[in-house]
DNA sequence: TGACATCCAATGCACGCGCATGTAAATTCG
DNA sequence: CGAATTTACATGCGCGTGCATTGGATGTCA
């Protein structure tokens, strides 16, 4: 698999720094700009509205984390702008009192379909 | 090229999240915790060695700014804690006094020689 | 049941980043 | 030449992130 040795990992890595600061870059300010969004509340809407189907989007701040990239401190404080926004609730889980569930608005579900085309727009540009 | 289109380019761009969060979050701690390196500094050293053979490392930090995915002032702070850590000096250029070079100290191109391996071990890890 | 470990989420804190601005040097052009 | 523009770099500022800690709920085990 790694016949020829060094420097191939080098450029590969050097590649993919590219396509990830051009692309995450336009992202953020793309989805900045035309949706006040910033990329990881456009993250977690998106996990949230494909997790669950059309009708509700809940789940777990856990479950939430360990799809993403972001610590859990991170995600808490993204969470809290999206509250902020409303786009978003929390809802304590009654079964375990630890746990938050997350939930879309329909305002959060709104600005998501508006938003979804912008962020696919950005990735067929860097990625096709 | 884009035979099937839309969902590949998520696939593709969750890929690459996932390749470059997990890589250069293990570069980062690796670099900090065995040499006392940033990530960005380590880059910056990393530009300067290989900028000019062995006898030098010199180089403007407009090119270096360049070759890498920094703002300016990004660029600029971070040069600041090679330097005051010694292992990088500045100097005014003398045909144009508004550039700086940047050059590696001897316990600059030291250090990197040191940390380069653990760099590549990452990648290695990662890439292959 | 009671003491201890584990887990979830929020928060204090420090840090690195990008944006906007400031300063000084160089370039352009009337 | 002199004023306006442009370029290089540093710095003030706000923001999002990760780490460490806290507080509260749950699980475990004797």
């Amino acid at each position: 698999m790694d016949a020829a040795p060094d420097d191939d990992v080098c450029v590969k890595w050097s590649e993919t720094l590219r396509v990830y600061h051009t692309t995450s870059c336009e992202l953020e300010s793309e989805l900045q700009a035309r949706h006040a969004l910033g990329l990881s509340e456009f993250e977690v809407l998106l996990i949230l509205s494909k997790c669950c189907g059309d009708g509700e989007g809940k789940a777990k701040m856990k479950d939430i984390e360990a799809e993403m990239y972001l610590s859990q401190s991170a995600l808490s404080r993204t969470v809290t702008r999206l509250e902020k926004a409303g786009l978003v609730t929390r809802a304590v889980c009654d079964f375990d009192r630890r746990a938050n569930f997350l939930m879309l608005t329909p305002s959060g579900r709104e600005r998501f379909k508006a938003a979804q085309p912008t962020h696919r727009e950005v990735l067929v540009k860097h990625l096709s």
